[in-house]
DNA sequence: CGCCTTTGACCGGCGC
DNA sequence: GCGCCGGTCAAAGGCG
């Protein structure tokens, strides 16, 4: 697949953090209105993440991504929405703090595929899920977005699972459409906060049908205070750079509606529908 | 049979 | 130095 078709536009974006114990400082108000018009992530600390193993270790600069998404129902069993991309949960812990657990995917739409996403309700409002996308900065993720949908999570499992490997997912075929469209659809908004990126054209896939604008979770439980950490990581929103797109790169379509949050609190969130 | 989820244990980072 | 916490590993079991 051609790389260039989610990395060419830097025009997106979405809650972006990088998550590192400080990071969160340096991105502080003055992310608020514009995104810096040249954010480097060199500029920005690399994550290390707090990982033990050797393996672990390996992933060196690792971004993230957050993203909110609105799910349906308030079903504490929700499923988190599908993306065209295979994950594999291998893990969930309860957080503190929080009433509902974290859970853990790791992409296994190809070999080697370092992408990583974790998935909780947002504490403050339960209908949202908090997706976190994390990645090596110099990885490619995998070329094939098509990949079956995976929900990965226990009730999506039929759907993960083993399910005939052919790829049906009917929406992860529109990505030339939509890649278009969200050009269009980006200017119609023509909100400058608004900064959609193909790196997240993957959303497009979601079964997220709800299209309403939300309030951006993570804000919400920033400002609920409900730990200064959480707080300043959410704060973190910066535009993408090159770099941060390749590691999204492939990702795959973005959902009919999905939100974006650019700047803490009063960055205005965005719906794309 | 292969892949996935579940779940407890383990490990390292961080704050006190 | 200790304990807490988040993130990952890996064994066991389940499903189509």
């Amino acid at each position: 697949m051609d790389p260039t078709f989610f990395s060419s536009n830097s025009k997106q974006f979405l809650s972006d953090q990088e998550e590192n114990d400080n990071t969160t400082s340096s991105t502080p108000e003055n992310s608020s209105d514009s995104p810096p018009p040249s954010t480097n992530f060199s500029d920005y600390p690399k994550i290390t993440t707090s990982t033990s193993s050797p393996k672990k270790s390996a992933r060196r600069a690792i971004h993230k991504r957050v993203v909110s998404v609105p799910i349906k129902g308030d079903n504490s069993n929700t499923p988190p929405p599908s993306d065209s991309w295979a994950w594999r949960k291998y893990g969930q812990k309860p957080i503190k703090g929080s009433p509902y657990p974290r859970g853990y995917y790791r992409c296994s739409s190809s070999k080697g595929c370092p992408a990583r996403k974790q998935v909780e309700r947002s504490r403050v409002d339960p209908t949202t899920l908090v997706i976190t996308y994390s990645s090596e900065h110099n990885h490619s993720w995998p070329a094939s977005r098509n990949h079956h949908n995976n929900h990965s999570n226990s009730s999506s499992a039929a759907a993960t699972k083993r399910g005939p490997t052919k790829t049906e997912a009917p929406e992860a075929q529109q990505p030339d459409l939509q890649d278009q469209d969200q050009d269009s659809r980006f200017a119609d908004l023509n909100h400058e906060s608004l900064i959609v990126n193909d790196e997240f054209v993957w959303f497009h896939d979601m079964e997220t049908t709800s299209s309403r604008v939300l309030e951006s979770p993570i804000f919400a439980e920033s400002s609920s205070s409900v730990g200064s950490d959480s707080a300043d990581k959410a704060a973190m929103v910066f535009p993408m750079g090159e770099e941060d797109e390749s590691l999204f790169a492939d990702l795959g379509e973005l959902p009919e509606c999905s939100f974006v949050f650019r700047h803490r609190g009063v960055g205005p969130q965005a719906q794309i529908c």
